[in-house]
DNA sequence: CGAACGCCTCTACACCGTAGACTCTAGGCG
DNA sequence: CGCCTAGAGTCTACGGTGTAGAGGCGTTCG
């Protein structure tokens, strides 16, 4: 009897429970704080044990792509297409909300991988949202062009607003007033002027307003085109 | 006489010099090949004393991303407002094929900095954005929430391609075929059998078409709605 | 002529990813 | 029971990184 596995951090490991220390690590203290050793010591194991459970420190940061966009939920059979694109949309925002130091990894690591040997977890979105376009009458053509259509957006809107976002409102009004207060009037008036409407970003509204543009954009164009759905 | 400007590589050095050696090693090298180390020593000189130039890496990196930004012009008084973004956006589109190393520090730079205490070169896109559409009479509110569909717009499209993009288009097939082989044939199948399509993407285009969706959408959005212009 | 200053260089420190060899442990099989 | 094997975990070491701090050197000014 009596396990070794005295403070249970002390558990065999397996990838799953590394990654997730990993995620766990960039979302308290950022990317930079991600390293092998601080791994290691987070988990209680010489950093070089690692490598047996991802094989790169970039295999590393894959896994953590993976494990966050299987956080996302898509219903590829759902008849009303348009709504589930809705969702999915804000559900990816709000992931980008919850995990904001994974944001670059998503944007950046699949500049990094041709597309046919990416992570599978990172492809699976990819294929879900063709298969719920198809679905619903798209021609597989078409449904690729809206998936990048869409999903460009998406990724879009969640740069911006991660950008204008700002942790503490109170604090960072004033910050970001000092910050444009440093700009040269003479060469940012419209920013300088702007500023209080830069301070209350809504990004959900934002967002939808967004969704609804391409949407309608996106019906226009394809009903007086060619092939179409629905 | 005799200046000791052998080489001419001995030269005086300033920021500028500096940061474009910086852009043409992550351009030829990518992102990681650049250190103080290696940029020092492209640069004939000492590593230490390229923090008189930059007060850090970091620092470093948004003075490429400045660098970058600024080979893009932009015509804030043109009247014919559409037609600018729309020649803005494919020329964004060409600076980032001509510097893909670059686009991970476009993206992701901005999220590390609030938006007061970028590097100015950063922030007059978005000024002279602001002024074109203000000046074809946008009203301020709406200038900035145009301006944030079309920018995100616009960097999703570019995330997008150079997700896809790939080298050698003959070899690279063959790539993309075994890449997409590996995958399960159960998991999936539009993934599968959108290869063919997938394979020649045209960035171009599709940007085009992105842009008109957006600008009819836009336009329809805003001639039925509130405030509007031209 | 001496002092001051800016550019540059050197050395040093703490950290990083990871190759390779080692130890230890659990389990299977004779 | 005893041995063997395989895998998990560890240790050491190497070449790289960013950058602090002190020193050197040439030019320019008082």
């Amino acid at each position: 009897m009596s396990a070794p596995q005295d403070t249970d951090s002390r558990r065999r490991l397996n990838r799953e429970v590394v990654l997730q220390t990993a995620l766990q690590l960039v979302d308290s203290e950022g990317l930079e704080a991600l390293s092998m050793r601080r791994l290691g010591q987070a988990l209680d194991r010489d950093p070089m044990g690692l490598y047996r459970y991802a094989a790169n420190r970039a295999d590393l940061l894959d896994g953590i792509t993976e494990l966050v966009l299987n956080e996302l939920a898509i219903f590829p059979t759902d008849p009303d297409w348009q709504a589930q694109l809705r969702r999915i949309a804000h559900d990816l925002r709000l992931l980008a909300l919850r995990h904001p130091n994974v944001v670059p990894l998503l944007v950046t690591r699949p500049l990094s991988t041709p597309l046919g040997l990416r992570p599978l977890g990172t492809l699976r979105p990819l294929e879900q949202i063709l298969g719920l376009l198809i679905e619903a009458g798209f021609a597989p053509n078409d449904a690729l062009h809206v998936y990048r259509a869409y999903y460009g957006f998406l990724y879009g809107h969640i740069l911006n607003e991660l950008q204008e976002f700002i942790v503490d409102p109170e604090e960072n009004v004033a910050l970001l007033r000092l910050g444009l207060h440093r700009l040269p009037a003479r060469d940012f008036p419209h920013l300088r002027e702007l500023a209080p409407v830069l301070a209350d970003y809504d990004g959900e509204a934002e967002l939808d307003e967004g969704i609804s543009i391409l949407l309608s954009g996106l019906a226009e164009r394809l009903t007086g085109g060619a092939a179409l759905a629905r």
